[in-house]
DNA sequence: CATTAATGAATCTTTAATTGAACATTTTTT
DNA sequence: AAAAAATGTTCAATTAAAGATTCATTAATG
């Protein structure tokens, strides 16, 4: 009967909140309307003004995509930082456990 | 038919599997099983799984909020930050035009 | 080495998002 | 002021994700 509703922390909303506008405000600047957009990420009107408003429940690929499309760097300044990032990670990983254990009482702060 | 199927560009395949990686590396350093960060999330196992893989069709709000959970900042380091970009937007956008139209000819680079 | 729990993986149901459409509103241009 | 196009808003139908469950595998522990 109620409905089952997800909640996110205000952190989570405030951040989304933010790149939807970010991305509305790139699109303004290259002048594209919110069909061309749309057009160009694969994508319908419809949830383009949904990611421009920061909604939570969209997925994140089409995020990715128009934050892309439009320049915004996510993560990194470009694909090779991408890389770089990536790597460290993997070697970070490799050396943590590969299962964790609850009691096991170590701790892995050396990172 | 043939089934619908949305592609992504490899920029944004390769910074999702980042943030997957991001994500897996610091649930460890913290020592928490899937299960443990899925509870923890609101969530299940099975999307964090999805998360940590950097699957493009989990929805955004899950993404932040799991990486907010484990410290990973995303878009900006703090809170106040956040604002202080979206005030920022805010005001780009005020001076934006409200509405696209085609053949306006104008260049809008000054920012 | 035996035990135990975390991870990997697959399937099915439930739930929700994407899509596509239509229409009203409002900004921008002529 | 009129026209045209972008934006705001709502809705039903389609499609896909989240959730729940089960089972196999394998790493970690005593």
């Amino acid at each position: 009967m109620g409905k089952k509703i997800r909640t996110y922390s205000s952190r989570t909303s405030q951040a989304l909140h933010l790149l939807g506008s970010l991305i509305k405000a790139a699109r303004k600047r290259k002048e594209w309307s919110e069909s061309e957009l749309a057009e160009r990420c694969g994508t319908t009107r419809t949830t383009v003004r949904k990611i421009e408003q920061g909604n939570p429940g969209t997925e994140i690929g089409l995020y990715f995509e128009t934050a892309n499309l439009l320049g915004i760097p996510l993560l990194a300044d470009d694909s090779d930082e991408l890389s770089a990032i990536q790597k460290r990670t993997d070697l970070e990983l490799s050396v943590l456990p590969k299962r964790i254990r609850k009691g096991s009482g170590e701790v892995f702060d050396d990172f």
